[in-house]
DNA sequence: GCGTCATCCGCAATCGATTTCTGAATGTTG
DNA sequence: CAACATTCAGAAATCGATTGCGGATGACGC
């Protein structure tokens, strides 16, 4: 317990006061400004330490008008890819003395216009935001961007709009998984597609389509179906392709939820993984490896998504002339027991 | 884009100005201060919607200084209960008008005592907090007592400290679990438990022991052993003790991800569940439900824990005169096909 | 001895909202 | 019509840090 802490907090007038001077000299010295002498650097700061003093950073921010604050808005916390992108945001932030405010949407649009307004009021200095499912409408983010509050969309971006977009590469990954479903034998090619409004989904989809496409392959468009993102959308759309004469022998699923989903239909018929139907999913969650057979999936790190769109949103809070700029993060596939090795 | 939008927040004072009044009319005006008459207020309020005002909170909280900001600490946000946690926090605050930051102490005492500093820093009006597992002195956050600050601590809670906790039934948890196992047939029980710092994992084993004595079984030291948070820990501690001659037939683990990798090692030999042993989780995470067979559990809802903390908190902030409070989350057994059915 | 500079630091305004103090205008009562 | 109460609203201080401008001091040159 040092010293007399009244609950009240020191100033830079406390110090100014203990050594005599002007709280101008103390904020400059403070922060090493040239016009300050460095014995009386040496001294305030020696007083400052010795009063325990901690600058108020509200203060400092309504001068400044910045708030080291950024904002992130996500559909849901408790996903493995957002809880996942949001440790790494912090991550960094944290070490460069940002802090880290977040609000989820909930897949509602009306949520989501709600969170950037509060993202205004909070006076964040940038945003960093994944849509939700529901999103077409963007003006709630223009409105922030006109505010001159940066922003960099992640992992699920709006195709409409002037602004940083991170995003992992769908569109490889889907190529990849596709065509390691070929390489190892599958020949009626199925894929779960998600929402149709998330450009995310709809580069999987062209991934797999053009894989398919490169192997001579039909499409066959009754086997992509669009889905959605949860382990009972997945299984109910499995049960209805499972009729044995039109019935795929390799699937893509838009995420690893929907595959694990399918794999569940699949195996309650009586079917092998990967002996009669081989599945990939997305993602890479923690669930994919506690399946029986562990699923063979796309890995996407939201912690390295977090991170591009962090230190992108960074340049531009600094520098708001900085243009858009698009991060591409590599995905790569991740073997596993729930597709075939090479023949 | 409504009219003169120059990038420059609009102020009390601009809407002041428009009316030909002063600012301070426009403050009282906006909060139905009742020296202000109705129909200046109407006016002010007409005004304030046409110029489209937004209140600078950093400004109002400079002066109340408060900043409408709560804190969490947690060890890792990529971890389902802490996210689940953080989601049902972020639910009730957000309503409140609360923002909530986050930051994580990556299990690391160091870093807690910097996230503590941190939340000081950044003026939250409130803290929520998890400790890490490494977590034995407590004066950072006395520190933060001291300044006022109230914390409410939820499921990793610490023992020597005045303050409000929020936890979940652990005791209870692992009696109802140990019950199932014994009254399922279970003679030789075992517990992999977690690291005893936490009293989480103090309460849990406490709980098993009662349960085994309550049933005249024997306690059998050597099968209380501790262990780590993760599916590996879990694997390499259950390879230790599946000698034949001394193999438990019942198992409660810390929880889920210890039990995965328990149940790993247990198959991987060749043995059934729950034929030749029956496995308990805690937590019911979402990988509880993906393992085959599917693992019985104790729920503990962190959505439930974090609301509950959240509230308590709330309440401390608004009269920080009220004592410490602690609540109690019920938790319950979920019956899966780890274990037997009754006899 | 006086002017010129450089060095160092303080005054006061500022950020935007809130709040105390104060006073003007209006209404009420005898 | 005087005396007093009530209603309403403005001026200015405040929260704590920052910063433009300028004052004070001393060194130096001529």
């Amino acid at each position: 317990m040092p010293g007399n802490s009244k609950s009240k907090h020191i100033t830079i007038f406390d110090i100014a006061d203990k050594l005599g001077i002007s709280a101008s000299t103390v904020s400059r010295a403070l922060k090493d400004h040239p016009d300050i002498k460095t014995s009386t650097k040496v001294e305030v700061k020696k007083m400052a330490q010795h009063m325990n003093y901690e600058p108020n950073v509200i203060a400092s921010g309504l001068r400044k008008s910045v708030s080291n604050t950024i904002g992130i808005i996500v559909p849901k916390i408790a996903n493995f890819f957002y809880s996942s992108a949001i440790e790494g945001i912090e991550e960094l932030a944290y070490d460069l003395g940002y802090r880290v405010v977040i609000s989820q949407n909930q897949e509602s649009f009306e949520r989501e216009v709600e969170n950037a307004k509060a993202m205004f009021l909070g006076r964040v200095d940038g945003v960093l935001a994944s849509i939700s499912k529901q999103t077409t409408s963007l003006s709630h983010f223009i409105d922030l961007q006109a505010k001159n509050i940066p922003i960099v969309f992640f992992n699920r971006i709006p195709k409409d709009i002037e602004a940083s977009k991170v995003f992992s590469d769908d569109y490889k990954g889907a190529i990849l998984a596709t065509s390691h479903l070929v390489r190892t034998g599958c020949r009626r090619l199925c894929h779960l597609q998600g929402p149709k409004q998330l450009s995310l989904a709809q580069n999987r989809r062209n991934g797999f389509v053009n894989a398919v496409e490169n192997y001579q392959l039909k499409v066959n468009e009754d086997l992509i179906i669009e889905t959605g993102l949860e382990i009972a959308d997945g299984y109910r759309t499995m049960k209805q392709i499972l009729d044995p004469a039109k019935r795929p022998d390799g699937i893509l699923a838009f995420n690893d939820r929907v595959a694990i989903g399918a794999m569940k239909a699949i195996m309650e018929k009586g079917l092998q993984i990967p002996g009669d139907i081989s599945v990939i999913g997305f993602s890479n969650a923690p669930e994919a490896q506690i399946i029986e057979p562990s699923l063979t999936t796309v890995e996407q790190s939201g912690k390295e998504v977090g991170k591009r769109a962090f230190k992108i949103l960074l340049d531009r809070i600094k520098d708001k002339s900085l243009p858009p700029e698009n991060y591409i993060v590599d995905t790569k596939l991740i073997l596993r027991s729930s597709t075939r090795d090479y023949v």
